[in-house]
DNA sequence: ACCCTAATTAAGATTATTCTTATTTAATAA
DNA sequence: TTATTAAATAAGAATAATCTTAATTAGGGT
């Protein structure tokens, strides 16, 4: 996904183009390990001073909303991380050592979700799943 | 699981008996809606006027890790409540109405996460999973 | 080009949670 | 009972995230 991609799906939804939001699209979509707010704040420091928090934190918001970013480490242990979403509904694999994350292979709730909900005449609207444990380089054995 | 049990259990595992760690369990193990942080805080009042939110915290802490307590609310969207874990590990329902959570009937991951995580050769330490939606009570159609 | 309006913004307050530090205390051994 | 020590505490600072408010601005229509 591309910015130009990530503009025109804000446009169909009747977004607004701000320089801030423009800036913060560039970054992410450059890819690279997923990013805190903390540290997109660094970033766009030097092109907008008075960036607030507030203004990255509602952006992603939206463009997870929308599925273009998604969201890591949701589960308190760090601070979240947000990344250009690769298309499909996807979760991660966290690594409680060094921190990266990996995506994992398939989601596997699409069936459960029904079937667990309509034991409960639940109607999902969303599910988080994460796992957390060691990861290939940090694992010991 | 009654207060007795739990403080065998934290006996077993060399953790203190302090007076405000006694009444905490003690709110817990009645049972009752997930309490919050902030509802403990202002059930302990009068018994201990000077409790700090991170005695607090702390205590929910160690219960969590030695699985008397269970947590809900993770996702961010309402504060984090607790309860005092119903014996098996399991994930909730929750609504994103009324705010209330439902046991979901299984743990749908024991399988999952090891199939997911041996094709990354990630060692699972533990997952999170939550479906947020709309309770029976909640659902318009 | 100019106006209008709803969306967006910065700032700062607020809330939830964690961390640091110095003090207190529960459990254990003498 | 007293002394010892590791764990637990309160207080307050620090961090992450959200909310409120008033000012600004993008985009559409004139």
């Amino acid at each position: 996904m591309d910015k130009q991609q990530v503009l025109t799906i804000l446009k169909d939804r009747g977004y607004k183009f701000t320089p801030q939001r423009r800036e913060i699209i560039e970054k992410l979509v450059k890819g690279g390990e997923p990013l805190s707010v903390k540290e997109l704040l660094e970033q766009l420091r030097d092109k907008f001073p008075e960036l607030s928090p507030d203004t990255v934190y509602r952006t992603l918001k939206v463009l997870c909303n929308l599925g273009i970013v998604c969201t890591i480490g949701h589960q308190g242990k760090k601070t979240t991380r947000y990344k250009i979403s690769v298309g499909l509904h996807h979760h991660h694999l966290v690594c409680i050592s060094c921190g990266r994350s990996f995506c994992m292979a398939y989601c596997p709730m699409e069936g459960i979700a029904r079937t667990l909900a309509q034991q409960a005449n639940f109607k999902v609207v969303e599910h988080a799943f994460e796992i957390l444990g060691y990861c290939s380089d940090c694992r010991v054995n």
